[in-house]
DNA sequence: AGTACGCCCTGGCCGC
DNA sequence: TGCGGCCAGGGCGTAC
């Protein structure tokens, strides 16, 4: 399941490929994928002879930047952005629903078996006002103190960080991965937590998506980088679909519960 | 306000 | 071997 650390993976991999160039055709098969807004015909319509200005990720979301609008990709559970060199290498199958042919060959492809994902067409400048997603955790403005304000919940913390509107971009792995590190339960109610408590949880959230990145993501079911390649940072997981084996710290079982109707995996000796 | 639950969707897995 | 049933899960809508 693609979330920060696997969007900026693939974001990465895909500026110097489509970056400056310009969409010569562009082609949607699924009217689902764009349920959100327009249609695959006014969306492929929005798209065609448009050059990328710049390719940006917010959250989970993809956004390129075709200048008066911005084309926004989200992968779901299952989606996936591949790159072709050229028309005569593209591979698609039955779960492959979009293809935008670039100027000078190339084609970016957007497959998702379970079609969780979407693809809408947004005015630049309405981005940040149509995603409605909270502060990006890797940045600067992603302090202790802003996470205090976020955690001023009654609701369970696990829940708080899967929350696109109050941090952007955490998902259930690097959910359960961050309040492992920082020695927190998922069940813990957000506004209870200490302030170094919440330290500790600011940097974890930083440490496991940033190690994340490095390791080119988690492919726990079907990530895949644009050329196909699985990222490499599934066997760090501490406690991700780890239930069963011994805690790396502790050797206690960890233990699988649903917080917020979600798997979620902690150290019941750890995490307090 | 917080939580539960159903829905979307499909491949994979389990039990018979 | 085959098939029905169940599950995962991000996000959203609805109900309590």
């Amino acid at each position: 399941m693609p979330e920060l650390p696997e969007v900026e993976t693939i974001r990465r991999d895909l500026v110097p490929k489509v970056v400056g160039r310009s969409i010569r055709q562009a082609s949607i098969l699924t009217p689902r994928l764009t349920r959100r807004a327009g249609t695959p015909a006014s969306v492929a319509a929005g798209l065609i002879g448009r050059r990328i200005r710049a390719l940006l990720r917010r959250g989970k979301f993809f956004q390129f930047d075709l200048g008066e609008t911005s084309l926004i990709v989200r992968l779901g559970m299952t989606g996936q952005l591949r790159w072709w060199r050229d028309r005569e290498s593209c591979q698609g199958d039955e779960h492959t629903h979009a293809f935008l042919h670039f100027d000078e060959g190339g084609v970016l492809t957007y497959r998702d078996v379970r079609k969780f994902g979407e693809l809408f067409l947004v005015p630049t400048e309405a981005v940040e006002a149509a995603l409605r997603v909270g502060p990006e955790p890797l940045e600067d403005a992603f302090s202790v103190g802003a996470l205090r304000r976020i955690c001023q919940s009654g609701a369970r913390v696990k829940s708080v960080l899967l929350d696109q509107r109050k941090i952007a971009g955490l998902g259930n792995i690097y959910a359960d991965e961050a309040l492992f590190r920082a020695k927190i339960r998922p069940t813990r109610r957000a506004a209870s937590l200490s302030e170094e408590e919440l330290r500790a949880l600011r940097g974890a959230i930083r440490f496991v998506l940033a190690a994340a990145i490095r390791q080119r993501g988690s492919s726990i079911s079907d990530f895949r980088d644009p050329c196909g390649e699985p990222g490499g940072f599934a066997p760090r997981h501490r406690v991700y679909q780890c239930h069963g084996t011994p805690c790396r710290v502790c050797g206690t079982a960890i233990r699988r519960i649903l917080v917020a109707q979600r798997g979620t995996h902690f150290c019941p000796t750890c995490q307090r």
